[in-house]
DNA sequence: GACATATCTAAAGCC
DNA sequence: TAGATATGTC
């Protein structure tokens, strides 16, 4: 055996050395996935001669895509330029060279999820939309679910009729593409779509890359949508020497377009693929590994794989109750520090808390806090997306393009120049009326004459500032021209002078990112080139964002089941196991999503090495409401063996034994739990689950009865507003009364 | 037009 | 509860 292969098992051995015709790689959580695809990449391009450039390796993710080209350096050195990326950063490298086949302009811009919502909102003034109906977020969706499945705004015309909302959505999808069109504009959709149609409409252009990409690779083949799929069908052509790797297991973004079904039935698409499949497991613990098999194999639509471990059963998983979601906090935090005490090996980056949605960081935010535990939390919200940044990126991308009206619109009263709403129409109407684009159009003598004299001022200022470091653009420095920027923008002063901390975190952003152009400088002068504008800005179009995910910190870990996949800690905690919150309620009604559900639960669990823990509190606040909550339904499907816990109504008899341990969330057989936190959720839109009767052992309890809690002391049962009953506690507010819940009593 | 106050609504987030 | 947006006031 080759001695770098050396390392690999039988199975990754055998996926790393079949190079021609179809090949599907199931890999497991934790198989040594990444390690099989760099050792794969080598051994073509060491062992099989074949020229890296005619090999096409794509993920999901920037991060992943700079991890594999890692490797495969380390391996068989750096052949720069070699094509492991994204999906979208290669179809927009293709793009590049070729757009202008579609009609395209080559240094065309692309528009990230902030800007559609702009182009969104102007369409919904323009036609004078409800907003309530037709939300941006809604229409965007619409358009993109379109794109992704190939249905071009005419095609979506014809499909729609003549009426209702459908028709409105269709006239939103097609004045959105003129919209683009006209700003030189593709959006992420585009990068693929574009790409596939430029094959289909010109297959000499597609024959050619088909020579070049010989190989292709494909990274989480589970998140692919029909589009992608499409895509490297095409690239892949008649020689089919297509690999893909991915775990039906972990799809857990079929919400955004990913179809589970293109690796369920690869082996049908690519007639005579090989399926290999990698089961062992080089992370967990063997409890955890089987716990998490036991709740993952409650899905229906999955390839039968069981994943193993030749390490230890370790230490159980465990489960706590918590009274409320603040004691949940401070349970974790006391066990954190218990187990760093027991095991000084252990430091706080080893520790994750992994939880379903964005708001439940606040308690351990504050309860870290306070007790100085050392944390991160990794945000939704990129660094790209922030305001300030967007501002900044929107100023640049006018000096490069100053025909980008949607960029404009967006700086155009940032900061305050006195230019409001009304003024701006009058520029979109001026620019409308004389086919001039909304830059020209502000600094024409109509625009100006009817501006105060001092937004008059600022918008001579603003028209000549873009125009004259558009010219001087290539005479300067990006650094420089980010400064001048700063400058004479009014950008920075006004963030200045406003002295709130908010104004001041914005402040260290833009210095942040002042130090991202100096990096790339640096970078580039080392490489002896200068960096232009043109070429900082197309090295970030796709970047999703600053890794802010920093491993190596030495503290705890705090962020959304999604956001972990990938990653690894060798303790976790995945706090809130509670029906309504994990599984989400709104994935409740149809089996489907909660497989999904099931999914990123199954994902969560894989993550931990050595110890996992499962939390949730009887009583948690959400949305402002306190609400008693229903355990998860994850919780009962774990076998037991595997587990250990207390149900907080035993928690004064101490020591139970994990035989007795017994979730009260019951599952009705028919792949959809019936619960009444669920129901007290859907109760405005569901008539026929409102609860409305509540039976606590054995007792019916009607509105005006009086129950006993053990902690609560008494409360009497009413129908709230939106006819959900309800107990009113003295002195503890208000709490939707959930069926059959142990510690309450009638009195 | 800018700022203050009232009202509404609530998942996950890759490129 | 808290953030984002709609409405009201100077």
């Amino acid at each position: 055996m080759l001695d770098y292969l050396s390392k690999l098992n039988e199975q990754q051995y055998k996926a790393a050395t079949c190079v021609d015709g179809p090949l599907l790689i199931l890999a497991g959580a934790g198989s040594g996935k990444t390690g099989t695809m760099t050792h794969r990449i080598a051994y073509m391009i060491k062992e099989k001669n074949i020229n890296p450039y005619n090999i096409l390796a794509v993920t999901f993710t920037n991060k992943a895509a700079g991890e594999m080209r890692g490797r495969v350096e380390d391996l068989c050195g750096r052949y720069p330029g070699m094509w492991i990326s994204t999906f979208h950063s290669s179809c927009l490298r293709i793009l590049r060279k070729e757009a202008d086949k579609l009609g395209y302009d080559k240094n065309f811009v692309v528009y990230d999820t902030v800007d559609q919502k702009a182009v969104a909102k102007a369409i919904i003034k323009e036609l004078e939309l409800d907003e309530k109906i037709f939300a941006p977020a809604y229409i965007l969706s619409v358009i993109s679910d379109n794109k992704e499945n190939q249905i071009s705004a005419s095609d979506f015309l014809i499909k729609a009729g003549s009426f209702g909302p459908n028709k409105t959505l269709a006239s939103c999808y097609t004045m959105y593409e003129e919209k683009l069109k006209s700003n030189n504009a593709l959006d992420f959709d585009d990068l693929i779509l574009k790409t596939v149609e430029l094959f289909e409409k010109f297959p000499d252009v597609l024959s050619a890359y088909q020579n070049m990409f010989k190989y292709i690779m494909v990274d989480e083949y589970q998140d692919t949508n029909m589009l992608q799929y499409k895509l490297i069908k095409l690239l892949a052509g008649s020689t089919k020497n297509i690999c893909v790797v991915g775990d039906d297991d972990q799809c857990i973004y079929e919400w955004r377009g990913a179809n589970i079904q293109n690796i369920l039935s690869f082996e049908v698409d690519f007639p005579g693929a090989k399926i290999i499949k990698l089961e062992q497991n080089y992370r967990s613990t063997g409890n955890i590994i089987n716990a998490a098999h036991s709740v993952i194999e409650n899905n229906k639509g999955r390839k039968d794989k069981k994943l193993w471990t030749a390490s230890d059963d370790g230490e159980k998983i465990e489960y706590y109750r918590a009274d409320d979601d603040k004691e949940e906090a401070r349970y974790i935090a006391a066990k954190i520090n218990k187990l760093k005490r027991e095991d000084p090996t252990l430091s706080f980056k080893d520790f994750a808390i992994l939880y379903r949605t964005n708001v439940q960081s606040r308690r351990f935010e504050e309860c870290f806090g306070s007790l100085g535990l050392p944390y991160q939390v990794l945000s939704g919200l990129r660094f790209y997306d922030r305001k300030e940044i967007k501002d900044m990126l929107c100023y640049m991308r006018l000096i490069l393009n100053p025909k980008d009206d949607i960029s404009l619109i967006r700086v155009l009263n940032e900061p305050k120049r006195g230019i409001g709403d009304k003024s701006q129409q009058n520029i979109q109407t001026v620019a409308r009326l004389n086919g001039w684009n909304l830059l020209e159009a502000l600094g024409s003598d109509v625009v100006l004459d009817g501006l105060s004299s001092r937004a008059r001022d600022e918008a001579i200022n603003l028209v000549n500032t873009i125009k004259s470091l558009s010219v001087e653009q290539n005479n300067m420095s990006v650094s420089d021209l980010y400064d001048t920027l700063l400058f004479k923008t009014g950008y920075m002063k006004a963030l200045e002078d406003m002295h709130t901390v908010e104004a001041d975190g914005r402040v260290d952003n833009i210095l942040e990112f002042k130090s991202v152009i100096a990096e790339k400088e640096k970078e580039c002068s080392e490489a002896d080139e200068t960096l232009t504008l043109e070429s900082f800005m197309e090295g970030l179009a796709l970047v999703s964002d600053i890794d802010n995910h920093d491993p190596d910190a030495d503290s705890v870990s705090l962020m959304t089941l999604h956001s972990a996949k990938g990653l690894e800690f060798k303790v976790v905690f995945m706090p809130g196991m509670e029906m309504g919150l994990f599984p989400s309620y709104r994935s409740m009604d149809k089996g489907d999503n909660l497989e999904e559900e099931r999914r990123l639960c199954y994902v969560g669990m894989t993550r931990a090495k050595e110890r996992l823990f499962l939390s949730s509190a009887e009583l948690r606040m959400l949305y402002g409401k306190t609400d008693f909550t229903s355990e998860s339904p994850f919780l009962s499907e774990i076998d037991k063996k595997y587990l250990t816990g207390h149900a907080v109504y035993d928690k004064k008899k101490k020591n139970i034994s994990s035989d007795r341990f017994n979730p009260v969330s019951k599952y009705n057989g028919n792949d959809s739990y019936v619960s009444p936190i669920a129901a007290a959720y859907n109760a405005k839109t569901r008539a026929s689950s409102i609860v409305q009767k509540a039976t606590l052992a054995g007792v019916e309890v009607l509105p005006g009865d009086k129950v006993e809690h053990e902690k609560f002391g008494v409360g009497t049962v009413i129908k709230s507003e939106d006819n959900v009953l309800t107990v009113v506690f003295d002195g503890c507010g208000t709490k939707n009364l959930a069926k059959d819940l142990a510690p309450l009593k009638k009195v």
